[in-house]
DNA sequence: CCATTTATACTCAAATTGAGCATAATTGGC
DNA sequence: GCCAATTATGCTCAATTTGAGTATAAATGG
């Protein structure tokens, strides 16, 4: 009468530099990407943290340090194909566990399936940086009107998400945003998942960014939101940047990660009256430019018990 | 070789008002309470939040209205007495999944074996509404240092949680602070955990607030710190509060939510300006002293995209 | 009708934020 | 070797927000 259930655990890894954020990324048998993943083992693993270490070391070579978990996912709609499940039994349902991991590198896994990659080739929508990417106004507006119609409360969810008619872009709703494309067939994995439920396969319309194997992309979409609202109020850039780094450094890391620009001053500023970093006399030799003193972080200021991010002043 | 997995939901429902924050608590067999819950069934359950919906009408006849998740528990040492599993497999272990849920009202549910609790009943060192509860000094303080002794590492966790040498008291710690007493003996549970694993029963020491059956107590308090977090950034508040209010009302119900006293004026004046409620010109006849205005939740000011939470700052 | 209680209004200094301009120390042509 | 470009860092100032106090208004209960 009860079904069997599978347990999943998936780990979302991420590094970042000054250019990008990244995410370690496995490839399945037919090469399409995914993230470190394995089955929980009641009978050989204690916790699911341990279980998920062991996995992602013999998956990618890769010895986690800090991790989080982040949702717990068991829809029946987005049940996964048997290819994913290997060694389930057949029927199984799964339950997929996300973690959410940093590293201050992106350590060397070249010996693995596995390869880092900047996130925002899966959502490319996400990385304004450089201004909003005019993929929006574009393709992902009149596709997401298209399918809105005249639901008032389509139209709403779309413009909330997407910042739309004046509304405020907000970084942390990754996840929203995957989810509205998502249910309105603009992301590949729906097109897959409709297939394969309903054995149609009309002509394919246009979806955007990459997509990944079984729910993964969601769970990424969730460590991004995650991540992007925890940088404000924990200490955890400095989980992925290195022991010595400029301010610029610092301020670009975390630009990249929040897909949005930041303003300089405001950010030295800031940063300086949280005592969270100390310079250290010693100055980095950049490329081109007066050299950047080197700053570290200080662990001392979070054990003090105050516990602040790192500020993030809208430019 | 795979052991059989089993995926409980646990609810944790909270109501408020001005005089404190309320969880549903139901009783097992034996009397002891704990929180509503049940089996996650794959054949009969499409998703997690229906089967939860489903489980808890059934239990305490209540209609859930917001629902967040909380967080996943697998861990083997928190495994659970066969008692609490009913119709488990034997040797079952028990993946718990833990949700949210809020209420406007304490609605009746006298017909069924449920009852509204204080939480504090169960957390009495958080309350900190007429200043540190005196338990803290008192007792709980001296227990931890003698479970601390000269290990730098317990005692540092020690003063961050509970805001001691000089370390501010942060009321999102709620888990922090319960995990902390059960490792260090001082929670029903433990002692109970860890002579159903070890056979012993040693002369039992001082533990702190009401327990719970299985690892409830410990969902009750993430709940509780993540409400306290999600209060302060989202308008999570007014889910709690009936269609109309005074501000006087709205501020009590927020400063038993987190067990904190936020300082009058400037908790009016922040309201005011983030447009979350509007005056309705109508008076409340309260007990004693000057009418206050009644107000509402301005809903709209929500879908315009800022939603922000309620403000909180300190008295 | 007066003391008590609760609500609401007003004020003011201190701190923080947003955003500009100015200056310093490099590198890379020419 | 000098000048332009580039990057880092310092300084200033108005606008806003915060923290915290004082004053006034409108009820209730002897």
């Amino acid at each position: 009468m009860t079904a069997p259930l599978a347990v999943g655990l998936n780990a979302v890894i991420v590094a970042a530099d000054t250019e990008a954020p990244y995410a370690l990324i496995t490839q399945n048998a037919h090469g399409s990407p995914g993230l470190p993943h394995g089955r929980f083992d009641p009978a050989g693993h204690r916790t699911f943290e341990r279980a998920l270490r062991e996995w992602v070391q013999a998956q990618t070579g890769f010895e986690l340090g800090y991790v989080e978990q982040l949702y717990t996912f068991g829809d029946y709609g987005r049940e996964l194909p048997q290819a994913d499940l290997e060694d389930a039994p057949p029927n199984a349902r799964l339950v997929s566990v996300g973690y959410l991991g940093l590293t201050p590198e992106r350590t060397d896994i070249s010996a693995f399936r596995a390869v880092w990659r900047d996130w925002y080739r899966f959502f490319p929508w996400e990385d304004h940086r450089r201004g909003r990417p005019t993929l929006i106004a574009d393709a992902i507006e009149p596709a997401l009107e298209a399918w809105a119609g005249t639901d008032d409360q389509r139209i709403d969810r779309m413009r909330l998400a997407f910042g739309l008619h004046g509304r405020p872009w907000i970084e942390e709703n990754a996840l929203e945003r995957y989810e509205l494309l998502y249910e309105a067939g603009l992301a590949g994995e729906a097109v897959r998942d409709r297939s394969a439920l309903e054995s149609v396969s009309g002509p394919s319309p246009s979806v955007f960014g990459e997509p990944m194997i079984s729910d993964h992309r969601r769970i990424l979409a969730t460590a991004i939101g995650r991540l992007r609202g925890k940088i404000k109020y924990r200490p955890v850039a400095f989980e992925l940047t290195p022991e010595t780094f400029t301010l610029s450094e610092l301020q670009r890391t975390v630009e990249a990660l929040l897909g949005q620009p930041l303003h300089k001053q405001n950010f030295r500023r800031a940063l300086d009256r949280s005592d969270l970093v100390e310079g250290l006399g010693r100055q980095s030799t950049t490329t081109g430019g007066r050299p950047a003193e080197l700053f570290r972080f200080r662990r001392e200021t979070v054990r003090r018990g105050l516990a602040l991010g790192v500020p993030t002043p809208r430019a």
